[in-house]
DNA sequence: ATCTTTGTGGCGCTGGGTGCCATTAGTGTG
DNA sequence: CACACTAATGGCACCCAGCGCCACAAAGAT
């Protein structure tokens, strides 16, 4: 396990605390790839190698988190009903240490509320809701690219965005209750007036 | 009723025409607004005047059809449940005359399969499900801003988008009848193995 | 003919993002 | 110690979207 080559002169946390500070200051879209760079004090190009672009930033590590999801929702019980494992895998993905909230609640709050990256997180979230169709899919025995496991991934998402929403505009919210909310709100919804 | 001042020099209709043009040729990302601007026979600049971005060129008049989406709505018959009242605006607000398929379809498929497209369509995206969270808060007599006009809201896009994809895999398909198949299979979905 | 109005479009700039390439700072080998 | 080797760095030039500013063009009104 030797190291060969130049050292490495920073790290994505560094360039993300630095980032974030900025965001915080002035807003996302005040802060130019120069200032970060300057402020992590590394080179404009050296950041494009860390992160592929500005809106990746907030994102940091999410796509190897999907990992862990695709492992809490092989880990679910086989017996519960498939849309009560999918809603429990869903929280299960989404609680966070206690001391992880304040900044799991800033970088949220950065993603939903800056137009720029409300367009761009479309393009994480897709892996999230392929992680969803490939367990339905699995669970079914059909192809995620089926109508139905693309549906739940989808529906799934519109789940959590609307749970998170609610998250933001409510301090003392409980995610897992939101996500319980609009899941029950879901199925009354669909089910018809009295049922 | 008198026009004063220099006359119009283009139209939305004729960029747009252009533009998909070179779009189908070359790819979206291949296509410079400077590359459009020389087909129209028109200034860069001017072309930053009918559509605010490149990303919008795409979707066209569409903030306005939402006024006819509003109306689609507000035409439902008070007796259908809430659920079959909003899935039949969303089919009807995506029926097109049959000659206007194939550039609609043309259309979709740029914005559903072009990245860029693909996210900045959230943004408009929100205004579509605006209209429909407005809708949902004026039946049950709540507020736009509840958790559940919100998530019907983000719930009937997210099968909107599903059936639009299966739609787009398959050139024979009917989009209504995807979207009824995305709807029956969410309702089964949620409410549970043996209902 | 002149004034007013309104669309046009050139110019210059900012900022994200990329390709290219020289440089740097380490490790390993003689 | 001197030499290669390797990998990260970052400067530079460039492309493109987008914007502010402003001069200009083309019409109707007086």
């Amino acid at each position: 396990m030797s190291s060969r080559g130049r050292p490495v002169a920073t790290s994505h946390a560094e360039i993300e605390r630095v980032a974030f500070r900025l965001f915080a200051e002035r807003g996302f879209d005040d802060v130019t790839m120069a200032d970060i760079a300057a402020g992590v004090g590394v080179g404009r190009r050296t950041l494009f190698r860390y992160f592929e672009s500005k809106n990746d930033i907030p994102w940091g590590q999410f796509d190897r988190t999907l990992d862990g999801f695709r492992a809490i929702l092989a880990e679910m019980p086989r017996e519960l009903p498939l849309h009560v494992a999918v809603h429990r895998a869903v929280q299960r993905f989404n609680e966070f240490p206690p001391d992880a909230r304040p900044s799991h609640r800033e970088r949220m709050r950065l993603i939903l509320e800056t137009p720029a990256l409300q367009a761009h997180s479309v393009l994480r979230y897709a892996a999230w809701r392929a992680v969803i169709a490939e367990h339905v899919a699995a669970s079914l025995g059909r192809s995620p690219d089926d109508l139905l496991p693309r549906t739940v991934g989808n529906v799934s998402l519109a789940l959590a965005l609307s749970a998170y929403e609610g998250w933001l505009a409510d301090p003392d919210a409980d995610l897992a209750v939101l996500l319980d909310d609009a899941m029950s709100g879901l199925r009354d919804y669909v089910a018809g007036p009295r049922a």
